[in-house]
Parts: structure tokens; C-alpha cells; sequence
DNA sequence: CCGCAGAGTGTACGGTCGGTCGTATGGAGA
DNA sequence: TCTCCATACGACCGACCGTACACTCTGCGG
């Protein structure tokens, strides 16, 4: 298992890294989860992972090299949480409710500490521009790329009366992100709130 | 004019303390919507505006106080410029309409530099318990309140249909926030996008 | 065996942060 | 006039930040 890549290392050594840079991230990902990417910091990692400042530097170059493989990290953690599972399923609603179904545990169950990370530092780089903000995008677009598929696929199949993908892709992953915060802020119904307008878009 | 709630002051010093205390909140409200809450600092809004930093600490005693204060100079900004003008509509669709007019030309016109206040930074304080998130919340529930009553009213004089209230006032805000980062990202059919969304639901 | 390379450590540097002193200025009120 | 008080300032503190450099250790390839 493992989401580092680490499958096909057999020198010692860059496994050895590889290790440590995937426990480290395992961390990170919290904290970027909780109070955001840029609150990320060498020291806190460091301490909080048993190892030196300047080891953790070794590995990461540089600060916005660790944000960036810490957003691609989260994103192999998002994939294999949400989008691979519904994978079994059928194209159209059937992989679509599988999805959002997937999402709502994600966002409540603690796969990151402060919930969604896209939806945490999305905010926080949208007048930013740069690296992070880019890749962020790019997570951003895939995942409504893959909502507004499956709604195509349903469309075409005859399940849901026609609409425009995009739109509602867009309006689906709206409410998904308000939900995460509406979470974060103890609003235990807000998965619930979700599931009935999505229903009622559904038709 | 002036947000300061300088108006009553008669006496001399407190009212040039009012003068740069809502001069520095001018600068600290846009740092605020482009770089969070927490990014403030008294060194930056020091230089910005020509004083030193031990006086703005004096004006703003702690940074969560400077916080707080931000938060309530950029709500006064918001009402001034999305609900107040409203007001002047009737009830029901058409000041709801009106309201979601205004809160276009708020997004998208750089009356906060980095967009929407809340949608910058409620995300980030959603898990950091404590009296910002707490205001944060209550600004929230003030914004999605009048929305909500508003299509009470809409619903009660007839205009559209019988519809959960509450559910698509959460519905209505969400797209907002979203809207808000879109615009952020580039995406100028943001605005143009929940228009047509909002249209469907008020059918 | 040798030399290279990557992981990991220790140390130091310059900078910014929030916060705290002591103090000076200049209006308000007695 | 004298006292009080809020504004405003410069200097300073300890903490943390990102970064850089000089190491040691260890496993790989020639």
C-alpha cells in the first residue's frame, strides 16, 4: 500500500526517503486540512514528526515544494476515497449518488482533520496567483469534470431529464463545499440538506 | 459619513483616534478578503499607513481585537452596500432579486480587494473554535436569514411556488461563495451562472 | 575498496511576528 | 494653571519563520 509511489523503489536509500517524506505528509495533510497550506511550517512538521528542522527541508527543498507535494498528496488520498470507490459502479446516477455518497463520509469522517482540502485552501489561494493555486484549480476542475461526466452519461441514458451538465456540475459542487464548512461549524444536517437538493436536481 | 461611528464624538483626541482607527480598518479590511484574517499584522498595516506599529497596537489593543474590529468595519461595509440599498424594494421577489444584484456587484467591483469577506474566511476559521469564528457565524446566519425571509415572503404573497425556505436559502448561499472564488479564478460567467441557477429555483 | 549520492543532524542568519515597556504630545476638564 | 487621559512613538523582547551551510552516516555502483 502506501500513496507515496514508493512501489518500485529498490535502492535503500530513496526508499528510506520515500518512508519518511509519506509519514510526514500523512501530517501535513492534516494541518492543511485544519488551519491551511501556508500555516504548514519546517519546524511544526519537524517536531511533530520526531525528526530535525533541516531533515525535513532535505526532503522537501523548499516550502512551496512541500505545499505542492502535500496538495498531491491529499489528492491521491481524495481519489482513493471518493473516486475510486465509485468506480464499481454503473456510469450515470447510480456512479454519481456513489460519488456523493463517498464525499459526505469523506467530508464528515476525519480522512483529513479540518475536512476537505480543496474546499479548506481554495479560498485562501483564489486571489493568489502562483503554483498552488494552479494545481488547486487543476484538483478543482477535475473533480467537477467528473460530476458534470457522470450527469452527462445520465442524461444521455434517459435516467434524469435534460439539463445542463455544466451548470449543475458547478451548483453540485457548490453545495458540497458550503456543506463542509456548514460541518466544520456543527451543523450535523448539512449532509442531509445536500442530499435532498441534489434529489430535487436529479428529479 | 464614515463607518467609525464617529459622528457623536465631541471630544478631540477620541475622535482623531476614531479618524486613523477607521483609516487603518480601510487597509485591514482589504488585506483581510485577499490574504485572511489572520495574515493581518500590526507591522504591515503600520507601514501601509504611516504610523508606527506601537500605535496601531494602542488603537487595537490585541490582534484578535484588530481581528474583530476588521470583521465589524467589513460588515458595516457589506450592509452599506448589498442590504441597505435593498431596502428600498418591496418585499418578496423583488427585493430578493435586488439583494442578489447588489451582492453581484459586490463580488465582482473591488469594494474588498479579494472579494467576499465571509467566503474568504469563513473556510478558514470553520475549525478554529473561538470569537472570530463565532462573529464569522453570525454574520453568516444574518446574510442567509434575510435571504430566507425574503423568499418567505415571496412564498406567502404567492409569487413562487411553496419551497423550503431555510433549504434554499443554504442552496442560494452556497452558490454565492462559490460564485465568489470563481470570480477569483478567472471564471467571468460566475455571476451569469448563479443567475440562471437562482431564475430555476425561483422558477 | 572507493567514490558518489541521498538522508538526516546541528548551527547559524536575517526577518517578521505579537506583545510590553517608558515616554512624549496635546487636547479636556477642574 | 494643573491634572488627567488617549493618542502616538521608539526601543526592545522572546518566539518562530524560511533558508543556507557544513557536517555525519549509510547504502549503491564501479
Amino acid at each position: 500500500m502506501g500513496l507515496g509511489g514508493e512501489a518500485g523503489i529498490t535502492d535503500g536509500r530513496l526508499l528510506r526517503g520515500a518512508r519518511t517524506r509519506e509519514l510526514v505528509l500523512r501530517h501535513a495533510v492534516d494541518l492543511a486540512s485544519l488551519e491551511g497550506l501556508d500555516n504548514l511550517s519546517f519546524g511544526r512538521l519537524a517536531t511533530e514528526s520526531g525528526h530535525s528542522k533541516a531533515g525535513i527541508q532535505t526532503l522537501f527543498k523548499n516550502k512551496e515544494a512541500l505545499q505542492l507535494a502535500t496538495l498531491g498528496y491529499a489528492r491521491r488520498m481524495f481519489i482513493d476515497a471518493v473516486i475510486r470507490p465509485a468506480g464499481s459502479k454503473p456510469h450515470g446516477v447510480a456512479r454519481l449518488r456513489a460519488l456523493l455518497e463517498r464525499w459526505s463520509e469523506y467530508a464528515t469522517a476525519p480522512l483529513f482533520a479540518g475536512g476537505c482540502y480543496r474546499a479548506a485552501n481554495l479560498p485562501d489561494f483564489d486571489s493568489r496567483p502562483g503554483p498552488i493555486r494552479d494545481e488547486l484549480l487543476r484538483h478543482q476542475e477535475e473533480w467537477t469534470g467528473t460530476i458534470e461526466a457522470e450527469l452527462r452519461h445520465a442524461v444521455a441514458a434517459g435516467e434524469i431529464a435534460d439539463l445542463d451538465a455544466g451548470l449543475a456540475a458547478f451548483q453540485i459542487d457548490a453545495l458540497l463545499c458550503a456543506a463542509n464548512t456548514a460541518l466544520r461549524m456543527g451543523d450535523d444536517d448539512a449532509v442531509n440538506k445536500v442530499h435532498r437538493i441534489v434529489e430535487g436536481i436529479l428529479r
